[in-house]
RNA sequence: GGGCUCGUGGUCUAGUCGGUUAUGACGUCGCCCUUACACGGCGGAGGUCGCCGGUUCGAAUCCGGCCGGGCCCA
């Protein structure tokens, strides 16, 4: 049996992480009784300083720079939000005790449309009863109002924000960069212009990419009419102006007599082609459709393919075009309803059936998107190479990666970056009045409003210098899609110096989007993959189960939780409230569960301190008691533990062990043991004290990037003026197979002796006689096991000498009742003779009154004593290890 | 319709490259105010691990099918 730490150079390492242990605690009476985590939170909100988390340019330190996601600056933020910036937090602090050189920036997406929403409500106009730049000033004002009432919460929820890397994208500073990155695509051939068919929200009146369409479930009718003499069902009449074809499926034999026809449209009587295409499906309404410029994508499919002619039937506003006729100016609705009344007066509508449908609309206001073809501005989309550099990128969680090749794969189009819009960064280009040719600004002349800026030389191709200056703007994702390139210092002089960054943590509903452009847009400008790794986190749910909503009312603020429970409580739910990666519930439960742990804690710092104050704690004790060892090698195992889901994201992991650690073993058994030797005078405390401290100080640290408040508060307390923020990640090990597996038999035999007093109606702390516990090795307790039961305990290593004897026998009277009746008396008499052998190992009959009878089964069970060296025992069993109670 | 993901006591959840009585939290019931903590401690009750079939000595775990939820996309 090894007697005290086998390592000693591992010991040494306690040493090294504590230059200045306890002289200079605080008093325990100065601790309050209670935690009072608001007055706490804001304490330390107000002594920490923000250079402490500033990134250091000049720093030898391994760098670690965090491509963090610059929120929407609505003013509030949300709780996916929190959760998100909880993960990112966590490891940031972790990484910096680590020893890394860690950037956290802070970025805010400004531009967009909400923002122009919300300031034509606010000032009550719309867009276009003030100039452009009268509204984006309006713009900017309401944002930087919100950016500042969002700042308040990330102080509040303690998020190590390097606020000398914050960037706001409306910003000359940023958009002067989301400025020349446009022009470098365009000079490198990834941003063309072109007139295509794309999304177009009608209500918004501008363009939008297919990442920004979202599918709504709606009912409509399918109308079955009579197109020049063949039947046809279409779900869309209002665009027979724009038909430009019939198409039919070429093994399609109704329809033979077709072939190389053209056909008369009803209503408008212009003469459209007859198109094969194996993508029509017979089966489908009549067999027969009509192509229109445009009804959905698959229209646009096949006017490429068959190099159809375009009439366009709906404009920007949702109204019907001139080529519409007599129906010109209304809009689709109307239209749809005036068409299939002059059908029915016409007699050619044959009739209507209802049919499930799914629609794209626009993800911000839901209003059914058109496609139209417009002149816009596109980013090609090469598959191939964002599909290298999505796996060149470690994911967390990995099946995080199958919705980026899904997306990849079925990208039909390119990115439509151009919006008619007005707060977002201008496209910096002209066009020459006179020759059409496009002019660009020079990149030092960045940022540019070509809507109030003229070029500085004439044009190259006529010479003149009459310019129209572009008035689309980018996609506010042309912003966004550039924050790596940002903060790793891109200026357009070769690669960005911090470039890759180390991780993007974002949500799994922006991959199609963010993730995406950001990886196409990084390998486009600099040939390789942002980031080396990214962490995908999930969904806040609503304590409903459902994504929270305004129509649910499920909406949980993190502000209602930083009141009422604190930052710290809110920190703890988000790292335990589900693996990293998966959609996650809100639940008060957590929180509440959150908060007592940190009561737990709180009365463990108070013990630790009034035992450590009074003395006897010296680094250089052999930790000698099982108790001391087992307590010291399971916080070993503990930060292994820890360390280990750190390293992987996995952070309920990691806190979930923390907190085992702390209240399982540390407050419920390890405390419990020691705290008579604690309470002694003795020399036998040294061990206790310094294994007690030595698991605080580990607590500390272990829980600071977590609950960066709450163990800076404890930390302060053994270390006056040192912050845990500033201490290294603990490196604490200690290696003791034995302790380990003789430590867990004596807890599990306290536990034992306290069920045992429970089942015989004992109170915890009643006394016990001689208690003797046969282990196969020898254990030096320090007298820990026997104060901890209250009892007058004997450790020995042999073989316990018991004598079983047969005291009483139980019968089961329904059993011998129901079989013997009025002769169950005799039958339990005849039992009771029965030799001590015999009864173990009874026989299959018995003798009563005479007559051979057999015996039921269940019928009886004989219950045993023990007896020790003459004296009548009790005895418990862990393992191999018996315990033996002397009975008083 | 396709892809991904999930289905474990009342609720939430751990465990899932097969192996002894399935983890913890909240709730619930009983006992206990023992000089850190009653915002606590100790103990108990409560589960056909979605359903069916297969592989295996052995399946919550692997395979197949089905049912149901969520997300993404047609």
């Amino acid at each position: 049996m090894q007697q005290g730490c086998r390592n000693s150079q591992k010991c040494d390492q306690y040493i090294s992480f504590n230059d200045q242990p306890s002289p200079q605690m605080v008093s325990s009476d100065q601790l309050p009784k209670n935690y009072d985590f608001s007055e706490v939170e804001e304490r330390w909100r107000n002594t920490w300083r923000d250079e402490d988390n500033f990134f250091d340019p000049n720093s030898k330190k391994p760098q670690f720079v965090i491509d963090t996601p610059p929120p929407y600056p609505t003013g509030n933020f949300h709780i996916g939000n929190a959760l998100n910036w909880c993960y990112i937090d966590f490891f940031a602090r972790y990484k910096r005790m680590k020893g890394f050189n860690v950037m956290f920036p802070q970025g805010w997406d400004c531009h967009g449309l909400p923002t122009e929403v919300k300031v034509e409500e606010l000032h009550n106009i719309t867009k276009n009863d003030v100039s452009r730049e009268e509204f984006r000033k309006m713009c900017r004002e309401l944002t930087e109002k919100n950016i500042a009432a969002m700042r308040i919460t990330l102080r509040k929820m303690a998020f190590s924000t390097d606020w000398s890397n914050e960037y706001i994208t409306m910003t000359p500073k940023y958009y002067s960069k989301t400025q020349l990155s446009f022009l470098r695509m365009l000079a490198s051939g990834y941003i063309y212009q072109s007139e295509h068919p794309v999304n177009y929200c009608t209500r918004c009146e501008t363009a939008i990419a297919f990442a920004e369409v979202s599918y709504d479930d709606r009912e409509t009718q399918l109308n079955y009419f009579d197109f020049d003499g063949v039947e046809i069902a279409t779900t869309r009449p209002e665009l027979l102006a724009a038909c430009v074809a019939v198409a039919v499926h070429p093994g399609d034999d109704r329809y033979h007599k077709l072939k190389g026809r053209t056909m008369k449209v009803p209503l408008f009587g212009h003469d459209v082609p007859v198109v094969q295409d194996e993508a029509v499906d017979p089966a489908f309404g009549s067999g027969a459709v009509m192509i229109c410029t445009f009804g959905d994508k698959q229209d646009v499919h096949w006017w490429k393919q068959h190099n159809l002619d375009l009439r366009k039937a709906i404009d920007r506003q949702g109204k019907m075009t001139a080529i519409a006729g007599k129906y010109q100016g209304l809009d689709t609705t109307a239209c749809r309803k005036a068409i299939l009344d002059d059908m029915k007066a016409q007699g050619i509508l044959h009739r209507q059936e209802k049919l499930a449908q799914r629609v794209g609309t626009c993800w911000r206001c839901k209003t059914p998107i058109e496609i139209l073809s417009e002149r816009q501005w596109f980013v090609k989309i090469k598959p191939d190479e964002i599909q290298k550099a999505a796996h060149q990128i470690t994911w967390y969680p990995e099946h995080m990666l199958r919705r980026m090749e899904n997306w990849v794969d079925q990208m039909e189009w390119d990115w439509c970056i151009s919006r008619q819009r007005i707060f977002a960064t201008p496209i910096p280009v002209w066009f020459c009045r006179k020759c059409g040719e496009m002019a660009v600004p020079d990149e030092k002349d960045l940022p540019c409003d070509p809507t109030l800026t003229k070029p500085k030389h004439p044009c190259r191709k006529c010479g003149s210098t009459e310019f129209e200056g572009e008035v689309d703007v980018l996609d506010t994702w042309m912003d966004s899609s550039i924050s790596v390139l940002n903060v790793t210092g891109w200026d357009g002089n070769g690669n960005p110096p911090y470039f890759p960054a180390q991780i993007r943590p974002q949500g799994h509903d922006i991959i199609r989007t963010w993730a995406f452009y950001t990886i196409l847009r990084s390998v486009a400008i600099t040939g390789s993959k942002p980031w080396d790794q990214i962490l995908v986190n999930g969904m806040v749910l609503g304590e409903d189960g459902f994504k929270m909503s305004k129509s649910r009312g499920n909406i949980i603020v993190p502000e209602e939780i930083l009141v009422k429970y604190g930052a710290d409580a809110l920190r703890q739910w988000g790292a335990m409230g589900a693996a990293t990666g998966s959609d996650i519930m809100f639940n008060w439960n957590d929180v509440v569960a959150a908060s007592r742990f940190q009561t737990k804690m709180w009365n463990i710092t108070k013990f630790a301190l009034i035992q450590l104050e009074k003395g006897g704690f010296d680094k250089n004790t052999e930790v000698t008691a099982l108790a001391d060892r087992w307590l010291l090698v399971r916080l070993s195992d503990t930060i292994e533990a820890v360390s280990k889901a750190m390293e992987e994201y996995q952070f309920d992991v990691a806190l979930k062990a923390i907190r085992e650690f702390a209240w399982d073993v540390l407050a419920d058994n390890y405390i419990e043991l020691v705290k008579g030797r604690l309470y002694q005078q003795d020399g036998s405390r040294a061990g206790a004290c310094l294994a007690l401290h030595t698991a605080f100080d580990s607590l500390c640290r272990m829980l600071a990037p977590f609950i960066p408040y709450f163990a800076e508060e404890c930390y302060s307390y053994l270390n006056p003026g040192q912050s845990v923020h500033k201490q290294p990640w603990v490196s604490f090990t200690y290696d003791d197979d034995a302790a380990r597996k003789e430590g867990n038999t004596l807890v599990q035999v306290v536990a034992e002796v306290r069920k045992y007093k429970h089942d015989n109606n004992m109170a915890l702390n009643a006394p016990l006689g001689k208690v003797t516990i046969y282990a196969p090795h020898s254990v030096n307790d320090e007298g820990d096991t026997g104060r901890t039961i209250n009892a007058n305990v004997h450790w020995r290593t042999d073989v316990a000498k018991l004598d079983r004897a047969i005291t009483d026998i139980e019968f089961n009277r329904s059993v011998v009742g129901k079989t013997f009746r009025k002769d169950a008396q005799a039958f339990m008499d005849a039992v009771k003779a029965l030799s001590p052998a015999e009864l173990e190992k009874p026989p299959k009959t018995i003798r009563i009154n005479g007559v051979e009878t057999e015996i039921p089964a269940d019928a009886f069970t004989p219950k045993f004593s023990y007896m020790e060296e003459g004296a009548k025992v009790d005895v418990l069993t862990v393992g191999d290890v018996i315990v033996t109670i002397a009975k008083k």
